[in-house]
DNA sequence: GGTGATCGTGAATCCAATTCATAATATTCA
DNA sequence: TGAATATTATGAATTGGATTCACGATCACC
């Protein structure tokens, strides 16, 4: 029984004009064809689904339940296609957003927040996917925008540049370092030093300071929230180094130092990356520019 | 954008099997037609639904929307399918019953009991329509079945005979006929009938007895409730003539009498008119079996 | 019992989907 | 890296099912 929307299509119309000639103008289509199309209907369900006994034909009770089925079935389909149009016109979409930062849901969720408003249509979401490979991920529609201080010229992605954030090392006032006024790769050597859990090449410690010094820490200690870290620093138990827009809210503490990194000014750019051709998409750009602005608003807050 | 089940199936089948190859396969298709078919199918709606970076193609977001779609239409699809089959081969089907004779609810409900659970997935309904024509409502397949006691040859219909019973007449014990043993058309000259508000053709003691003879009783009360009919009888308001298994339940009581109406045997019989074809499904044989039975054992009770 | 509306039929036609053969491209593994 | 393998794309030819056209049959309604 190899049944296809046309059949349901036609079934829907028959039922509403009320007759095989109205059904046909409905479907920009013969009165013949309708009529050959319901008797092939018939053959593969191998009932009628019209009673003619009496003349506008009408659904006989196995027709019925297929006009049912018709009327959950067709709207869906109608759903669909007003989803595509909107697609299209870029009403909707899908911001599927992979963070390489962990920090970052600190300034993301503020944008989100503001983004989800003006764009209520489009299907949001983080993932936290530190595991996974974010750019393959980009490319393959697993996610639709990575967060990324690092950029890699890569065919069919297009970084966009958000803001600068400096990496900042903070310790406990306990710690000996807290009288340096500035920290040195060096410096890391007899420290435990507190990351998330990355690879190397995505911790702007190492990327900015300690590989190419060629210096390793007495210990790295991976942890994933950030207040866990902020926790294990105020307690000495070991230093971390993390974006500016984090240490802000334990500046003032008194059982926390924050200190430059150096020697030289150390700042890096955070960027967003996504696929070419979306970056044009209207919600997108908005997004983007909420990623810029909003981030340095938070800041001098 | 012209979406058929096809491409709703060929998503699926692509998703399942991870691949056009594959998938082709299980459609008993070629991967050349898959590719061509997914081709159109995203002219069709404007955008790429599959991501074509990586080798086994993957699908896009707007891809998953739809496959989102299908997952919920395919099923319903396959269910009408099973209903179909459940109906070509008798497990299920449709028995709306019309019912001319009002007081036929009094055996119907211990049949249709009974029946329910031998066939649970036979949709049940009792159509009181005494308003319309039930025998064009039959062939129309608006009802399934009619219970009438005035069988008409009608192409098409067949009518199944139930059991026999006596229309009978009631007054209460205070009326003058009770002294009477039999009771005759010129009876009803000076008394209230109460009947069924139905047309005289279909109210037997006008078939039987006072149409013939041309008597017109003194006044005619129409009244939807048997209970009703009942207490005005009760309370003599009027008379009345009911099938003998109404009268049962009352024929004990003091405050009423029941006569044979005469003057020879006055009997009827309630048929179960079907359509031709359907005489034939095991539920409504089935049906017509309890139908002949039950009615009788409940005499008996 | 005409008259108009409605549905069915069969042959011809048309178009869209499939097939076949092959190219293009990606993936894997030595 | 290069050969082998797997996967998708392409284009022309073919097929087959759906539509059209023209007409006949039937029903409904004055």
């Amino acid at each position: 029984m190899y049944l296809e929307l046309r059949h349901f299509r036609t079934l829907r119309a028959i039922q509403q004009a009320g007759g095989l000639a109205r059904a046909a103008e409905i479907l920009n289509t013969t009165q013949s064809a309708l009529s050959h199309q319901v008797a092939g209907l018939e053959d593969q369900v191998g009932m009628e689904l019209f009673v003619r006994r009496s003349k506008p034909m009408r659904l006989s009770a196995a027709g019925t339940r297929m006009l049912r089925v018709a009327e959950r079935i067709l709207p869906e389909i109608a759903a669909l296609e007003e989803e595509f149009h909107n697609l299209l016109s870029g009403k909707t979409g899908r911001l599927h957003i992979a963070i390489q930062c962990h920090a970052c849901f600190d300034w993301l969720f503020p944008v989100l927040e503001l983004f989800r408003h003006a764009w209520p249509e489009v299907d949001v979401d983080i993932r936290a996917g530190l595991a996974f490979d974010s750019f393959p991920a980009l490319l393959r529609e697993e996610v639709d925008l990575v967060i990324s201080s690092n950029p890699e010229p890569l065919a069919g992605i297009t970084f966009h540049p958000l803001f600068d954030y400096a990496p900042t090392f903070i310790a406990s006032s306990k710690n000996p370092l807290a009288a340096k006024s500035m920290i040195e790769a060096e410096d890391f050597r007899d420290q435990v030093l507190i990351t998330y859990p990355v690879g190397r090449d995505k911790l702007d410690i190492f990327t900015e300071l300690l590989t190419e010094a060629r210096v390793e820490p007495r210990a790295q200690r991976a942890v994933e929230l950030t207040a866990v870290i902020l926790m294990l620093v105020g307690s000495d138990r070991g230093v971390a180094v993390l974006p500016d827009w984090v240490i802000r809210d334990v500046k003032s503490h008194a059982d926390y130092v924050t200190r430059p990194l150096g020697p030289g000014v150390i700042s890096k750019r955070l960027y967003a990356a996504t696929r070419d051709e979306d970056a044009a998409r209207p919600f997108m750009a908005h997004f983007l520019r909420l990623g810029r602005s909003e981030p340095v608003k938070l800041q001098r807050a």
